[in-house]
DNA sequence: ATGGCTATCCATGTTTACCAGCTGGTAAA
């Protein structure tokens, strides 16, 4: 049994128990327990049998012996015992949203209901509504919820694919003879969803390529293998196409498969007009029947008199036109951030201490990073009184002359309440570096209400970023309901920066956003919630999506030096200042 | 259930918002 399985159990024992209402700390413990299991780097067995369990912090006396049992047996009699005191399916109906323990437990107890379908029956032929406590306003609710469940597309988060792609090029790279290895699809233009996976390489032995990629650990099921392509299934359940070609004609291939299928109509076309026909071989001469064939895709664009249109721009907008004008610009790069303006530390929700965090900052050669922890309203992440804050802020400015190179700037994530207004009063905002505002309550909220909260919000002359604009969580929860166009106005107006959300789960905004930001003359940050230092590195997925949006460096703040970027912050409170004289 | 450590004990995560019924339960973040 591997660690994750182990973890699964005692995660389903904690939600068992809340069903039950155990003792709240008790089922902290059993999530405390899953979490650590599940992080942790090495295997159970090897603790278990080294007798070295007790010693992994949150792993106790009980813990510990259901863990030994589960490894020896592959059963838990507690489990299992727990699982038989609930009708079968309970456990499912906590997964809609505004259902918690309390309501699970009487649907299956009072309705006998035990699967997500009899629930929208019940719903449906008004069962559901008659019973105590649990309204109209209830029951649709949680309809709406299982309907949108249902509509929820099956592509993979980049956050998911990249890592997984990243993982096979680096088992195969040092194949002899192997050349190129690349990815194409959606994955290369960097879309937010990706469907299959498709690789491409060329190789002097393009059968070892195969042979050694079907053998991979993380295969789990090989679905074709060929002379020249194979498919495989990961044990993450994502399928991966692997292609090896012809090297003289790598580039057509890479071109043709990377897409978008919209790219490419535009591009036959075009090419149809200068009596040229394309295809995944190489770019036909009608009038001599004559293919040429492209080994690379600089070559290939250009023979059609095309600047080189980067992966992430190929979605058939007017990135062909731009080409033809050779006006396509620079885009940005990771390499181009100067500095970070959105973590978190173990003052808040995060893991990481504010040096472990400054620490990460600094190899990463960083000139700056905005501590921002959350604000009070948000209690379960343990979130900043003023009092607190006011603490954390001595002791940044404490830490900064120690820190070699690295400005450490003095932040908050602060929440915007229901009504629009703040968790914390102007007096402490103003004593700030960077001040971001968040929503992370009652996102249920109509358009106008939550507009009119966004809007009020941008509108505090202390407030620099709105963080994660539209509190999106890719195949989880929906964008809040919101005219982003009003908000972006404000911000233009109110020169308030708005923020391109790198954790993968959020890329919020995403691309179109930025494209209508950029537009506007909307300020952009690109920020990456990191909740733990190795969570830096997701900046590259807020540059991804900068990139789609057709961001060059110049389009992001925190490309700046960190004097520019506090000039700019403090310039909205003197504006708001001269507008009130 | 865990972990600290005077203990067959005691602390451990908190605030906001919504809805059903007009104060308090439930869920979300």
């Amino acid at each position: 049994m591997k660690n994750r399985a182990v973890a699964r159990v005692f995660q389903e024992i904690a939600d068992l128990l809340e069903i039950k209402g155990e003792n709240p700390f008790k089922i902290r413990a059993y999530r405390k327990a899953a979490h650590t299991i599940e992080n942790l780097s090495t295997d159970l067995k090897t603790l278990m049998e080294e007798n070295k369990l007790r010693e992994v912090p949150g792993i106790g006396e009980a813990i510990a012996k259901k863990i030994t049992e589960l490894l020896t047996t592959g059963h838990l009699g507690y489990y299992e015992e727990l699982r038989r005191e609930f009708p079968e399916g309970t456990l499912s109906l906590m997964s809609i949203p505004g259902i918690g323990p309390k309501t699970a437990i009487r649907l299956a107890k009072e309705l006998g209901i035990s699967n997500i379908d009899e629930l929208e029956k019940a719903i449906i032929n008004g069962r559901v509504s008659g019973l105590y406590r649990l309204g109209d306003k209830v029951a649709a609710n949680i309809l709406r919820h299982i309907r949108m469940s249902r509509h929820k597309d099956m592509r993979i988060p980049i956050g998911e694919a990249l890592p997984v792609v990243e993982q096979i090029v680096a088992l195969l790279r040092d194949r002899p003879g192997l050349q190129h290895l690349v990815p194409a699809g959606s994955l290369r233009r960097f879309k937010e969803t990706i469907g299959d996976i498709d690789i491409m390489g060329t190789a002097d032995k393009p059968q070892d390529v195969l042979q050694a990629f079907v053998e991979l650990p993380l295969v789990e099921e090989i679905l074709a293998k060929g002379a020249s392509k194979a498919s495989v299934i990961t044990t993450g359940g994502i399928q991966v196409d692997l292609r090896m070609v012809e090297p003289d004609c790598f580039g057509s291939l890479l071109q043709y498969f990377t897409g978008s299928k919209e790219h490419n109509i535009i591009l036959r076309e075009r090419a149809l007009r200068q009596g040229l026909s394309l295809s995944e071989y190489g770019i036909t001469v009608l009038e001599t029947r004559k293919t040429e064939k492209f080994a690379t895709e600089e070559a290939f664009y250009d023979r059609l008199g095309l600047q080189y249109v980067p992966p992430e721009l190929r979605e058939g907008r007017h990135e062909i036109e731009l080409a033809e004008k050779r006006a396509i610009p620079r885009l940005i790069e990771t390499s181009d951030i100067k500095g970070d303006l959105h973590v978190h530390t173990n003052w808040s929700d995060g893991f990481d201490s504010i040096e472990a965090m400054a620490e990460a900052a600094m190899s990463r050669g960083y000139a700056y990073l905005a501590v921002t922890d959350h604000s009070a309203g948000r209690g379960i992440a343990h979130g900043l009184s003023e009092e607190r804050l006011k603490k954390q802020i001595t002791e940044i400015r404490a830490l900064n002359p120690k820190l070699r190179g690295l400005r450490l700037l003095c932040g908050v994530e602060v929440d915007i309440r229901s009504d629009g207004t703040l968790d914390l009063p102007d007096d402490i905002l103003r004593e700030l570096d960077v001040v971001i505002a968040g929503v992370h309550s009652a996102m249920a909220q109509d358009s106008e209400k939550m507009t009119r909260r966004l809007v009020l919000a941008l509108e505090n002359p202390y407030v620099h970023i709105l963080a994660h604009p539209t509190c999106r969580l890719l195949g989880v929860r929906e964008p809040v309901d919101v005219d982003l166009e009003a908000v972006l106005h404000t911000a233009a107006r109110t020169g308030t920066a708005l923020e391109i959300n790198a954790t993968p789960q959020r890329l919020d905004l995403n691309d179109l956003h930025v494209m209508r930001a950029r537009e506007l003359g909307v300020k952009l940050v690109i920020g990456t919630d990191a909740h733990s230092a190795p969570q830096l590195d997701t900046i590259r997925f807020g540059v991804g999506v900068a990139r789609r949006g057709w961001c060059g460096k110049s389009d992001i703040f925190n490309t700046k030096p960190v004097d520019e970027v506090l000039t700019l912050f403090k310039r909205k409170a003197r504006a708001s200042q001269r507008t009130v004289a």
